[in-house]
DNA sequence: TATCATTAATGACATATATCATAATATATA
DNA sequence: TATATATTATGATATATGTCATTAATGATA
């Protein structure tokens, strides 16, 4: 079942003051007209490894997963995007084919702007072109420190990142309800699932954490910050 | 003691066929009276953490590390960059400071291109800007995947991926002389010095390679490029 | 509601990997 | 050249992590 939602105005967005400050009112209404919104459900694919390149997307409400199929057929997820997020990689801009897939993790929203007027403004808004090459530089930047971040790290500190990451930065709150299963979250930091099970125990028991399921609390979120740190 | 070298025109750039070749001849002239050049011996640091950015770097001749130094102080390397290549990542489009420390693996010559040139040309020349972009991110998105096409593996696989890295990406030959010590090898994939050691030598053992010191021939490619394909 | 499938949880065990110790080389430096 | 230092090499051992097996809990579906 598809549930409606109001469509709505770019010059109204949230994205519009950040990657597409810069752009007129005449552009902004461009890309408007040309843009398209879709509901995506939990568990829907937005898009596949393989398919055509066409638009530049960003997610305006729910969260997402950049994941891709290794050849012994498991997944492994790259990120995880958040509302006002530019959802997937640079590899838009150098590929036509989409290299990773994106499913939703929550119901979501996708924005999807025409590639070709992005890249159409690049060209003739100077000023657009910095601003935007910077902003995007910054997420791409982001990936590849949080990927470094993880894999020097051992089991206790990729958790305690984990947990960190989603309630500083997806929720902004110590109280959050985990949006993914715990096979999920060892295919976002490399470990086994028994062993994401594991630890988070662990951290119950040690008094860090309180769990109930998806349900999680930051218990002591000073303690977690020093294993994350320690690695 | 300093070598001198040819200062090179911009005109006559190797880089100019790629990132730049959509400048024109008066743009290149701006770009060749502002550049510098400059030549690090092996083990010549580059910049560092937390240096100014104020230019855009690539590499003309040698080959260098990109890396970062954990709170232990071990050194985690993140990519290493061969002639034509870029140096560093999108950041510096995106912070004023470096994120991560450059140094030069064998003799180098690095070209600086003042950075606000760059950004001057890419928001008054469309065309430029757009290849340009395509360029840069395409470089930032290998890194990501080769990030997680290391940390998927284990480590029979890493060394298969260095071994065909250098083999096939960096030197284009079976036989070549390893840049980097046992020890970065490690800090490039993730593992310690001593298994990066015994699994090269395990190779040798089986007639996939042969190994003296630095010196390294890679003898059957197709059983090591399976050992990559199987992690 | 009843049934089935998936997810979560935990223990026992196997395996992969790191660490420590030691020696042999190689490389840099005085 | 001699000396110190770092690198390479290998074995023994400790530790971290993955795998397998089993059960409980949860969620989906008829």
């Amino acid at each position: 079942m598809e549930l409606a939602h109001k469509v709505s105005n770019c010059k109204d967005c949230i994205y519009r003051s950040w990657a597409f400050k810069n752009l007129s009112a005449e552009e902004l209404k461009v890309i408007n007209v040309k843009k398209t919104e879709k509901f995506y459900r939990k568990g829907e694919n937005i898009c596949l490894e393989g398919d055509e390149i066409s638009s530049f997307m960003y997610l305006q409400t729910g969260l997402v997963k950049l994941f891709k199929t290794e050849l012994n057929s498991k997944e492994h997820i790259i990120s995880i995007a958040k509302p006002k997020d530019f959802i997937g990689l640079l590899s838009i801009f150098s590929n036509t084919k989409q290299i990773y897939s994106i499913t939703a993790i929550e119901d979501s929203i996708v924005c999807f702007v025409n590639l070709e007027i992005i890249k159409k403004f690049i060209k003739t808004n100077g000023i657009f072109a910095i601003d935007f090459f910077e902003k995007i530089s910054a997420v791409s930047d982001s990936v590849i420190k949080t990927r470094i971040d993880i894999n020097t790290r051992q089991l206790r500190g990729r958790i305690a990142y984990i947990l960190l990451f989603f309630s500083k930065h997806i929720y902004g709150s110590s109280k959050f309800n985990l949006p993914i299963s715990r096979k999920e979250v060892a295919e976002l930091i490399d470990m086994s699932t028994e062993n994401v099970i594991r630890v988070l125990s662990e951290f119950r028991k040690d008094n860090l954490i309180q769990i109930e399921g998806k349900n999680i609390e930051v218990l002591d979120i000073k303690r977690l910050e020093k294993i994350y740190e320690l690695g």
